[in-house]
DNA sequence: TCTGGGGTCCTAGGACCC
DNA sequence: TCTGGGGTCCTAGGACCC
């Protein structure tokens, strides 16, 4: 069954994206900002200068040096040609004159929290995409399907309104909402009419409106698999879903090539799951200048402590603990490495971590500089179904409780 | 002037067991 | 002497996403 042959049968799921989210959240700090070409990236990239009295002073990202990523740009500072993703330093030559804003994830948290509980309000049933994306299943919400004749989609539209509305009132932002009888399909869609819209499509709808998007605007199908497509003439969705099933399975293997095929002709079944459980959790550092593993031994060893103590407390502040720890390393060609060990017992304070993350360093080769230390736990499991080893205090207790019984 | 940090899922080979 | 076959776990790497 694909939910799609019988209107009795049709789920209605929405994507909402909030447009230009960490930026957004910026220009309600720095109203005067607003209109202007501003980046948000990079560590301890110049936070704006409060004085006394006068204009706040914000620094341009021409003045930007360091190894920063922009995180997000307004669609003014996009108009210069530079997006997310794109290096700082690369990004400071196309629009010096822009102003760049420091990331502040809590803040931006702060405003997905408040915009997703604004979304529960109206539709309960929410999937978590990240920090400012979700999906809603407005199934139950909406009815099966709309009657007017006038606009066939009047119950949907108006909910996706009323939730538009709710999300501005709490957080004073504008999204982007895209809606059909699948996560895939409502995902392509939100992005039609961005920022600040509302789209709303069926399946008879997919040529017209689907098709002749790029496949790589489809999820799932990255920088690899588009130039593979493209090597093999495919460019839009559309020639996508013209091409044999067979032949795509040929050049993809089984299971994605079916893939592609399915996502060509708009199907996808996959439900919106409102809870699920984190499957790792990790830290990792990139250096402000590459360290060398033996040169830079001490300076190595306290930074990997560190990741290993925040993974600690990452773990210990959700309320998990892992089997396996793991270490990621990016040499400065930029070539991964990647150690696992699985341990024979539950982790979750610092000093083991460090202990079983040192174990798996020690089993990758280190032949030149680095530019990346990271610290991984998997295998998790909620802590309360944890027996976790003694730690050292408990283990004292019971010495000394012993040395009592003496 | 190269390219952040947090994740998920898939594949493939070897170990190990029956 | 040239040798099975399936299932599961562990590990490493890679594509992809926000």
């Amino acid at each position: 069954m694909t939910g799609l042959e019988s209107p009795f049968e049709q789920r209605w799921i929405a994507h909402l994206d909030m447009d230009a989210f960490y930026a957004s959240v910026e220009l309600l700090r720095y109203p005067e900002l607003r209109g202007k070409p501003v980046v948000v990236g990079g560590r301890r990239a110049g936070a704006p200068e409060q004085r006394p009295s006068g204009p706040r002073r914000f620094a341009s990202l021409g003045i930007y040096s360091g190894r920063g990523v922009i995180t997000t740009a307004t669609y003014e500072a996009r108009a210069l040609g530079v997006h997310s993703g794109m290096g700082l330093m690369k990004a400071a030559v196309l629009a010096p004159d822009a102003t760049l804003l420091p990331a502040d994830f809590d803040e931006y948290r702060k405003y997905s929290r408040r915009f997703k509980a604004a979304v529960k309000e109206v539709a309960p049933k929410i999937e978590d995409r990240g920090i400012d994306e979700i999906y809603i299943d407005l199934s139950a919400v909406a009815g099966a399907y709309d009657t007017s004749d006038v606009d066939p989609h009047a119950g949907v539209r108006d909910i996706a309104l009323r939730i538009k509305s709710a999300v501005h009132k709490a957080t004073g932002l504008t999204c982007s909402i895209g809606i059909s009888p699948n996560k895939l399909l409502s995902k392509l869609c939100s992005e039609l009419e961005k920022p600040n819209g509302l789209t709303i499509i069926t399946v008879a709808d997919i040529a017209a409106r689907i098709w002749p998007l790029p496949a790589s605007r489809i999820n799932g199908i990255g920088p690899k698999a588009s130039e593979k497509l493209a090597s093999l003439g495919i460019r839009t969705i559309g020639e996508l879903a013209a091409a044999e099933g067979e032949m795509l399975r040929q050049h993809f293997g089984a299971n994605y090539g079916a893939w592609l095929h399915r996502v060509a002709h708009g199907q996808d079944e996959r439900p919106v799951v409102m809870f699920s459980e984190p499957k790792s959790i990790s830290r990792e550092t990139t250096f402000e200048r590459d360290l060398h593993p033996r040169l830079h031994r001490d300076e190595l060893g306290k930074l990997f402590t560190r990741l290993c103590e925040q993974l600690s407390s990452d773990l210990q502040r959700k309320g998990y603990a892992a089997k396996t720890v793991g270490i990621k390393l990016r040499f400065d060609d930029f070539r991964i490495v990647t150690r696992v060990i699985t341990a024979d017992v539950w982790l979750q304070d610092a000093v083991a971590i460090r202990h079983w993350a040192g174990r798996a360093l020690k089993k990758a080769p280190l032949p030149q500089k680095l530019r990346l230390l990271g610290v991984r736990a998997e295998n998790l499991t909620r802590i309360e179904d944890a027996i976790m080893p003694e730690t050292g205090s408990a283990r004292e207790a019971r010495h000394q409780r012993t040395l009592h019984l003496i």
